[in-house]
DNA sequence: AGGTCTGTTCAGCT
DNA sequence: TAGCTGAACAGACC
């Protein structure tokens, strides 16, 4: 489920447990805190209060007063929960703090992560933030089909595979398409939709909200033309496209 | 009950 | 190099 608008939520989430210390970790999952073996995040953070979170595309963190950042991602599956109820056989990551309340992240698959300290070196500009000429040059470059850039977060971060087929229908461009073979306006009116798509998916609640998205699972057609879709395998991903209104 | 699919990332190969 | 493929995980679904 998460992209961007879903790790935006997440972030917000997060702000609710600024301010507080932390006074124990459960880092036991070394998969999920890989490379760190048991106790490393444990030791780095105990004592230390959470200050700011922060995002960029997929990719969450929160930094302390004095004391390391700590790096978030919900992969496909996870949540973030602060203060929850009960525990869960899926809480994979914890934070307890001087209040007495927590801050988990619930993953049914295990493949979100918390790391110390996180390197977004390799990762690209958030997509919702991205200029029209860091773009062009982005995401234009190279010959990939055109779905598999959107998915690339070194060029541009947040888009997973439910907003790019999205984002692909509302600028009417076949996820084959070649990105080289894009033209200057092609890639302006993409640049245009991922705001549009991602906003509006901020503001409903998920990348699963999309009108697109939501027809597409239904059957099959096109919002726009009662189309059939076309699906295919684009990217290492399944993709559904309208092969009248995306040529 | 077993096989297939899944919203992400990463390593490894061509 | 840039662009693929498959692996990592474990649940959902047919």
């Amino acid at each position: 489920m998460p992209e961007l608008p879903e790790a935006e939520r997440a972030r917000r989430t997060l702000e609710s447990a600024l301010g507080r210390r932390i006074v124990d970790v459960d880092d036991r999952d070394s998969y999920v805190c890989r490379p760190h073996p048991p106790g490393e995040i444990a030791t780095a953070l105990t004592g230390h209060t959470l200050a700011t979170a922060h995002r960029r595309g997929k990719f969450m963190w929160l930094e302390t007063e004095d004391g390391p950042a700590l790096g978030l991602h919900l992969g496909m599956a996870g949540r973030i929960v602060v203060d929850p109820e009960d525990s869960s056989r899926w809480d994979r990551f914890t934070l307890g703090f001087d209040d007495g309340g927590r801050l988990v992240l619930r993953d049914k698959r295990r493949l979100g992560r918390a790391v110390l300290n996180p390197d977004f070196s390799h990762v690209g500009p958030d997509a919702a933030e991205v200029g029209r000429v860091e773009f062009r040059r982005r995401i234009g470059a190279g010959r990939a089909p055109i779905k598999a850039r959107l998915l690339d977060q070194r060029a541009i971060s947040g888009i997973g595979n439910l907003l790019a087929d999205q984002i692909l229908w509302q600028a009417r461009v076949s996820p084959k398409r070649l990105t080289g073979d894009l033209s200057m306006s092609d890639l302006d009116r993409l640049r245009r939709e991922v705001r549009a798509a991602v906003r509006s998916a901020i503001r409903k609640g998920g990348a699963h909200t999309g009108r697109f998205i939501a027809a597409r699972g239904r059957d099959g057609r096109c919002p726009r033309d009662g189309h059939r879709l076309d699906r295919d395998r684009i990217g290492g991903r399944t993709t559904y496209w309208c092969p009248a209104c995306q040529p």
